[in-house]
RNA sequence: GGCCCAGUAGUUCAGUUGGUUAGAACGCCAGCCUGUCACGCUGGAGGUCGACGGUUCGAGCCCGUUCUGGGUCGCCA
């Protein structure tokens, strides 16, 4: 057995002069100063404290030693004869009397430099996370994480929640994303799935009679990665509760979240209570986008009827779009440059043209608009020195694409954007349905559970032909904050004539709720609750408050893009006896 | 699956119009240095320029194919 510690590495003061000490940690540095002095960094989880190595036979074992070795060394505290005013315990410095050996780092060239370790590759970062997760800079974030998960939880407890777990092995869900599945040695041929989101089950709790669920619950989507979206896993801040509407769950939110952003975040302003509210046509039609980034000031206003005409072939026929930029400092290689990015980002171009100091229309597409330039200057409200972007294409393509220009030049013009801060905002009223591009025929926009606002009557106007079931929207709603969706939630349609209604819309009927969600069906009929939730995503609420664009940095042990463990070499081969017992026989793919 | 970018020493990168023996910093090794703290100084080792093929008298550089990684779109009820 090793010499324990007697204190960490972050701990010792001046005040503690004259104590005899142990402490354990990795050699984080060494430092030989002529043939009889050497000073060694020791690291633990906490911090360093300096070491001072003055004897032949420490200097000799130190040297013998890689960095990054693990020993624990028992000596005497002593104030520092040059003190380190950048290290917390650099007033004084540990006399070791004997150094033990606990591990050897049996390298010694490293794949990375653990205190750079956030400019290596990030396949080597991956594959060695061992390695990369002792850099107090990555450790960081993981640490913030434990804290806000460790905050959620008390909060949520503190407002009456009960976090209950739900099964991992589950049914595959008919709707949503590609399941994870896990064949069942039992039933040949059959499956588990991994859960998408504990949907069902917080439904199902509701109606076992738990008043307010909440759960830091995993869940698995087997699609592609992004900056934002960790492939396979993620977890969700899920939570449920009975007897509530929209706005119950939107007061438990803005109660939990705000002091959590300001507590933990990068930013020390967060929008309070209550949050804006921002509907969602009217969102599409200001922002370009279901996800608004408020803390930037520009929208964009629709000048189709005004500007389709005006000459510019890409206008005819097509949504014009406008986001005016006022006291724009740009020059037009910037734009031309910005614009390149929308253009990648978007799949479709934008164009500009300037009032410039003398109030005269300039530059890009202005040749086409000086017939109608007073009609313009007064539609958009412009004063000299704006930039006006334009967008065009179908009334999608010019929203979307009005909405990568916002979030494209919001940051990069002066003025229009204050960075230090988190703004929250709700979107609301979602649509029910959608016409479905490839099927054009009625689908569920969002997710088949929600509420249809107006109830059954809604619906069954919609089917006698007295409303365009396009106008019926539900009780569902985003939660988004500065332009990340960290949620969607919805009041739930706890009503089983409700749901058979909703699913004939889109030409479903009874038979086709009691086979894809036949627990939650039979349940609902035995007398359920109204009940509405929502389930923040964790992941991204710790990438927000840690100033992360990557979601990997906040993750302990992240996959890389193609949703692979390169460090535990996942996912991996099994063998033969393995498939057997499973009853899987795998097809050679084609040479 | 589409598009974009990258791949050169252990690591991060530079490498001009295609031209001698491919460089720097950090790290590593050796020596020197009694108060360093990103210690300093001197010297040294370390390279299949991702792979394959082509153009050329000559390729790290140009062309083609391919692999790997990242970003983005599709996808994510």
């Amino acid at each position: 057995m090793f010499q324990s510690r007697t204190h960490t590495c972050n701990e010792l003061r001046i005040d503690d002069a004259g104590k005899a000490v142990t402490l354990v940690g990795w050699m984080e540095n060494v430092r030989e100063v002529g043939s009889n002095l050497a000073f060694v960094v020791l690291r633990d989880f906490y911090g360093t404290t300096q070491l001072v190595l003055e004897t032949e036979e420490l200097l000799k074992t130190v040297k013998a030693l890689n960095k990054e070795s693990t020993i624990s060394v028992t000596g005497l505290v002593r104030e520092r004869a040059s003190k380190n005013p950048k290290q917390e315990t650099g007033d004084i410095e540990v006399v070791p009397e004997s150094i033990e050996v606990l591990g050897r780092c049996r390298y010694n060239e490293l794949p990375f430099e653990i205190n750079r370790s956030r400019d290596a590759d990030e396949a080597a970062r991956l594959k060695y996370r061992f390695l990369d997760l002792r850099n107090p800079a990555v450790k960081k974030n993981i640490l913030l994480r434990c804290n806000v998960v460790a905050a959620l939880r008390q909060s949520m407890t503190e407002h009456g929640f009960l976090e209950i777990t739900t099964p991992i092995l589950t049914v595959s869900s008919p709707e949503g994303a590609r399941d994870y599945l896990v064949p069942a040695r039992k039933h040949p041929g059959k499956f588990y799935a991994l859960p998408q989101a504990p949907q069902q089950f917080k439904q199902l709790l509701m109606t076992a009679g738990f008043d307010r669920y909440f759960q830091i619950a995993p869940c698995f989507r087997d699609e592609d990665a992004r900056g934002d979206r960790s492939p396979g896993e993620f977890y969700q801040l899920d939570m449920e509760m009975a007897f509530a509407s929209q706005e119950d769950v939107f007061a438990v939110c803005e109660d939990v979240l705000p002091p959590i952003f300001a507590k933990f975040g990068s930013y020390n302003v967060a929008s309070e209570a209550p949050f804006k509210r921002i509907p969602y046509l009217e969102s599409m039609e200001t922002y370009g986008c279901d996800k608004p980034d408020l803390r930037i000031d520009l929208t964009c206003t629709d000048v189709t009827t005004l500007l389709a005409d005006c000459g510019f072939g890409p206008f005819e026929g097509n949504m014009v779009k406008a986001i005016p930029i006022s006291d724009c400092k740009l020059t037009r290689k910037q734009i031309d440059k910005l614009l390149g990015e929308v253009e990648v980002q978007a799949g479709s171009k934008g164009y500009w043209f300037k009032l410039d100091e003398t109030g005269a229309i300039a530059g890009g597409v202005a040749k086409f608009l000086q017939e109608k330039k007073d009609a313009v200057v007064s539609a958009l409200n412009l004063t000299p020195n704006t930039l006006v972007v334009l967008t065009t294409g179908s009334p999608d393509a010019a929203r979307k694409t009005a909405g990568v220009v916002i979030k494209t030049f919001g940051p990069a013009c002066e003025g229009h954007m204050d960075k230090e801060r988190y703004e929250f905002c709700w979107i609301v009223d979602f649509p029910m349905y959608e016409m479905g591009e490839e099927s054009g025929q009625l689908e569920f926009c969002h997710n088949p559970f929600s509420m249809p606002k107006g109830g059954l009557e809604t619906l069954l106007k919609a089917e006698r032909g007295e409303l365009d079931p396009l106008t019926i929207t539900a009780d569902q709603y985003d939660l988004v904050c500065n332009g990340v969706e960290l949620s969607s939630g919805a009041v739930r349609n706890h009503d089983p004539e409700i749901m058979v209604k909703a699913f004939e819309m889109v030409r479903l009927g009874e038979d086709d709720v009691k086979a894809k969600f036949p627990a939650m069906y039979n349940a609902f009929c035995y007398g359920a609750p109204p009940h509405a939730g929502i389930a923040p995503g964790v992941d991204r609420m710790v990438m927000l408050l840690a100033g992360e664009d990557s979601i990997r940095e906040i993750i302990p042990f992240p996959m890389n893009k193609n949703a692979q463990d390169v460090m535990m070499n996942a996912p991996g081969e099994v063998t033969q006896a393995q498939l057997d017992e499973l009853h899987i026989a795998l097809v050679k793919p084609e040479e």
